[in-house]
DNA sequence: CCATAAAAAGAATGGTCGTTCTATTATTGC
DNA sequence: GCAATAATAGAACGACCATTCTTTTTATGG
């Protein structure tokens, strides 16, 4: 694809291989789990000797660890930071959503990476445990920073909670997930999508009583919004 | 606990042991997943030796189908069943989320051992898959005719789209787990109960501009009724 | 109580695992 | 282009894996 300029690149060779070796890795993660990836057959996929594939990492611990942490640069890559190229508020989550629900496909990976890392993982105490929680806290951070700025924007109502909010916003990606993968359910996506809808027209609603017709109220589900936060990115 | 007399006991030594496996297995598999039932760890947690072990199921293929069929068993055990003492509509459906939400504790089970399931089986095409899929798909045709039987009692409005209840049913289920597993978050069974609660509301409401105050409206978040099932069971 | 069958143990199989050496081959800075 | 160094390969390790035998123990039905 790409001529290869090695005066250009100021990676290492080293470095060139490990990426190379990471993103096998996250592939083999993405469908298999972080447990299954061995250095024996990572060393048969990538063409290398098991020594040698070891060497870059000094243990399988690591290894996981580095592979968890490319999966979160990538998503990184290809779904917070084109979100953020959106005005704060609605339109920036409605971004975070579309962004969300294709990541994946955008990374040619099978599986959500960091979904399957917290089924291993979440009760394995280790190295690989302590680095995933502390991704997973950063995320939901940055995800109730963004609902909270969607409620200074006016377009959430002022009471709604931005830890409930995320607490449904994940289940609603864990949902997509099993439809997708498990059931083989194409219309996964749509009802993602329209689950985020009832999630954020709820939030846009009033303190108590849901009155209809407000003026956050009106903000939302802004299709033509959504629009403009679709393939603006591409994965690699 | 339960004084042994055999006599009374129409269940043989082996249907015994198995099941004192399959208990040992379900437990592992619930904290570390199915990929990590080793034949070797659990004839060491239940006293036998390997190959003793191992002629009970054939294949560790096998075992893992047998463990999962078991979570299936003590699931509907401790989840469905109950439920179903609860008359049909909106207190039946609260039942099940009530029920589903202490399952794992009511079991003695570390983390859900059918979430754990499907993300690593999800990809992974086999028997255990295959087994996987149907228990899931049942299990979701149950949970629709149970939405399905809300609207018929016309306490869910009749056009909501009892699939896309489903839907968003499981993801926060999904979400509750992260929460307890990952979070130790102990308000994760509070923020998935207010979710469901959401949920419920919401197909309450009427056709589409959601008239707060109908008739179908009234009867959601009955706190009286969820009480009732609660503590109507107990695991074993 | 005893013959028969079921259940469990023991020992050994080949295979793969992560890891550690030492040796060899590329790459890099000067 | 040549040392110095980084990167990779190769062989071997003990540990554990699922599985297969054979042998011994235990339960069961008459």
């Amino acid at each position: 694809m790409n001529a290869i300029n090695p005066s250009l690149l100021r990676a290492t060779k080293g470095e060139e291989t490990r990426a190379a070796i990471l993103k096998a890795a996250l592939k083999h993660a993405s469908k298999e789990g972080f447990e299954a990836i061995t250095i024996g057959s990572l060393a048969e996929t990538t063409g290398m000797s098991k020594s040698g594939l070891f060497a870059h990492f000094g243990s399988k611990e690591e290894l996981q660890i580095a592979t968890l942490d490319e999966a979160i640069r990538r998503f990184n890559e290809v779904t917070t930071l084109p979100a953020l190229a959106e005005p704060r508020g609605l339109r920036r989550l409605n971004a975070m959503c579309d962004n969300w629900l294709l990541w994946t496909a955008r990374c040619d990976l099978s599986g959500c990476p960091m979904m399957t890392a917290i089924t291993e993982f979440d009760d394995k105490p280790g190295a690989v445990r302590d680095a995933l929680l502390r991704h997973m806290q950063r995320m939901q951070e940055s995800l109730v920073k963004s609902i909270q700025m969607t409620i200074d924007t006016g377009e959430f109502a002022a009471d709604c909670d931005p830890e409930q909010m995320a607490f449904e916003f994940f289940g609603i990606l864990a949902s997509c997930y099993r439809s997708r993968n498990l059931f083989h359910d194409s219309q996964a996506n749509s009802r993602a999508r329209k689950a985020f809808d009832r999630l954020f027209a709820h939030a846009s609603a009033a303190t108590s009583g849901a009155h209809a017709g407000s003026a956050a109220a009106r903000t939302v589900s802004p299709n033509k919004d959504r629009r403009a936060a679709r393939s603006n990115t591409s994965c690699k």
